[in-house]
DNA sequence: CTTGACTGTGGAGTGCACTCCACACTTATA
DNA sequence: TATAAGTGTGGAGTGCACTCCACAGTCAAG
């Protein structure tokens, strides 16, 4: 499909896929249309890409993590040492997120208990901050 | 206390708490010390606002958002049934992103452990992205 | 063949959330 | 009292993720 389909189906600006374009993040074909441009040949799998993007902005990523991401699981030419450490690396990342976001959820479920139980006795408070 | 040892409590840099202030998100009361630009004063409810601030950011709010939020909370337009209800739909969302979190960490860790083994055998997908 | 819709390019601009800086004043310490 | 440490101010700068724009080539309908 051509960019404006896809811009149909994705529901992302016109631009914000040629940024992603630009960005590396999407690398569509190219067709036989448009000379000396030739013209951008989405696929499902771009499609797809689209929703993974959104859920990876949706916990926090940057759209750098999400293209290491993506890179990773192309299975590409990069070597596998090299691979490997940029995997370990997302991982820590991810987990010190996860982390994060559990103490969050620790401290809400505090608070609405608290607030069940009719605010009695201290607040409850986020531990641990470094 | 004085900025410091909210920089300290909060884990924030110096510049992004003034960031806030100047921003109306926190509004500390002031010292005596100071003179012509009079020390800010930082309590227990500021270190617990900015625990919210950080809660309000894991969720995605804008500072904008999360200061409509607190607005809201000390204009008492919050009655405690309507806080409730909305501590309760952010823990979901708190658990949503966990969930999602703990699939691509499941991917990653899979993905690492099959390269670390030869890459034997199908390579990991990442399932069940909507 | 004309016209209008569609496409790509490079570059500038925007809004957010910081982050850094020079400066001047106040307070605490030695 | 010298001086180091801490504090507020205004303003500039940064990185990210878009968003807008002028321009020019291409394609499809009439």
């Amino acid at each position: 499909m051509l960019i404006s389909e896809f811009v149909r189906r994705t529901g992302l600006a016109r631009e914000t896929v040629r940024y992603y374009v630009r960005f590396g993040l999407l690398r569509p074909q190219t067709t036989q249309k448009g000379g000396r441009h030739p013209y951008f040949m989405f696929t499902e799998d771009d499609v797809h890409c689209a929703d993974v993007i959104r859920v990876g902005q949706a916990l926090g990523l940057s759209l750098r993590e999400i293209g290491e991401l993506r890179k990773a699981r192309r299975s590409g030419d990069l070597p596998r040492k090299k691979r490997l450490v940029l995997m370990k690396d997302q991982l820590a990342r991810l987990e010190a997120k996860s982390a994060e976001l559990e103490r969050l959820k620790t401290y809400v479920r505090a608070k609405i208990a608290w607030q069940q139980h009719g605010e009695k006795g201290d607040e409850p408070m986020l531990a641990g901050m470094k």
